[in-house]
DNA sequence: AGTCATTCATTGGAGCTCCCAACGAATTTG
DNA sequence: CAAATTCGTTGGGAGCTCCAATGAATGACT
């Protein structure tokens, strides 16, 4: 890859020119010699995936900085919850349920057992096992982080009225089951 | 953070036990003692953000399987669109149009150029500048990827009917631009 | 004119998410 | 009892996103 690229060889100028016709009439000239109705940059940016990537990336990026606030981060909460839930929960499951990476897992619940907000000791029933435990702290800091992960949300969704965000809701949860093809049906 | 967590300590066995008692139970004694009515794990997961990151990511691996029949990825295709539209364009301004950072620019472009799908050549008129232009190949490679975009697209939204999608799609485009608050107006 | 701020392409580095492979310990299956 | 599986952990890598800094080149201002 290194011989394939051009890195900028001594800028000696004196070119052939005549390349760098106005910019704008060249991209009109092209339209109109191509007979390309839809530029394919406004076409690419309204694809579902491209939006879905934008959209996403403004509810991470808000969830993430509410999270911040409280020095926390996304998988944090979602872990916690998870643990509040299940516990007590083996790390296993809680990648199960939660879809995080066991890798992952285990540097989330470093983080967390530091902080005290979770326990993990040994499950005497199954000793490959750990026991995660929320703490008290951790049902606490639980509130807090819901608390602050619902704001956001509620920013990330402003545009939209209380019906829309419900149809909307209801369309994207489609989209992520997805499995379509067959009709709903039922 | 090596000193905070508890690396397997010795797995010695002998364990004050009481501490898993049927694990269903424990959890149906949680819920009724703490007067939990939604679990946290259902209201995280059923959250915007939540739901959107996974819709997104569902697109990204099915924009990137299709892409990747033709060896390209994702960034690949947007800034050959970018290049189509807006040929000849300094890699600022691709990177300004297509929102990649600058340095990603620089590897995406490699790639391309090494292909030999786009030119990168000193702009005579801003030393500065590289003009990126589309070589008849570049040209030739962007309707197939457009296709393979399409298709991926059509199957991430394939749960939904025409007019849901076409709902979806513009719900989704105002929670992109965001900026809610204020009522759109118009 | 010459100084100064800005832009451009590039390099370096970091973080996050996801995936794959391996390991020792423990458990389940036959 | 042997074999396959699960569990937590460590290691590495691929992609995408972001930030800081550099030298070259340009533009603006005095």
């Amino acid at each position: 890859m290194a011989d394939t690229k051009t890195p900028r060889p001594g800028r000696t100028a004196a070119r052939p020119a005549a390349q760098a016709p106005a910019r704008n009439e060249a991209r009109a000239a092209a339209r109109t010699a191509a007979a390309d109705p839809t530029p394919a940059l406004d076409r690419i940016q309204a694809l579902p995936s491209w939006l879905l990537n934008r959209a996403s990336a403004r509810g991470r990026r808000l969830v993430a900085e509410a999270l911040a606030r409280d020095g926390m981060r996304m998988p944090h909460h979602a872990v916690l919850s998870a643990v509040a839930d299940l516990e007590p929960v083996a790390q296993a499951e809680l990648g199960r349920t939660t879809g995080f990476d066991p890798k992952d897992m285990v540097g989330i619940l470093n983080d967390l057992q530091g902080r005290d907000l979770v326990s993990r000791a040994p499950d005497p029933n199954d000793r490959r096992k750990n026991a995660i435990t929320l703490t008290p702290e951790g049902r606490k800091r639980l509130t807090r982080l819901a608390k602050l992960g619902d704001e956001a949300n509620e920013a990330l969704l402003s545009a939209l009225s209380p019906a829309e965000r419900e149809l909307f809701l209801a369309l994207l949860q489609r989209v992520v089951e997805g499995e379509g093809d067959v009709v709903p049906g039922s």
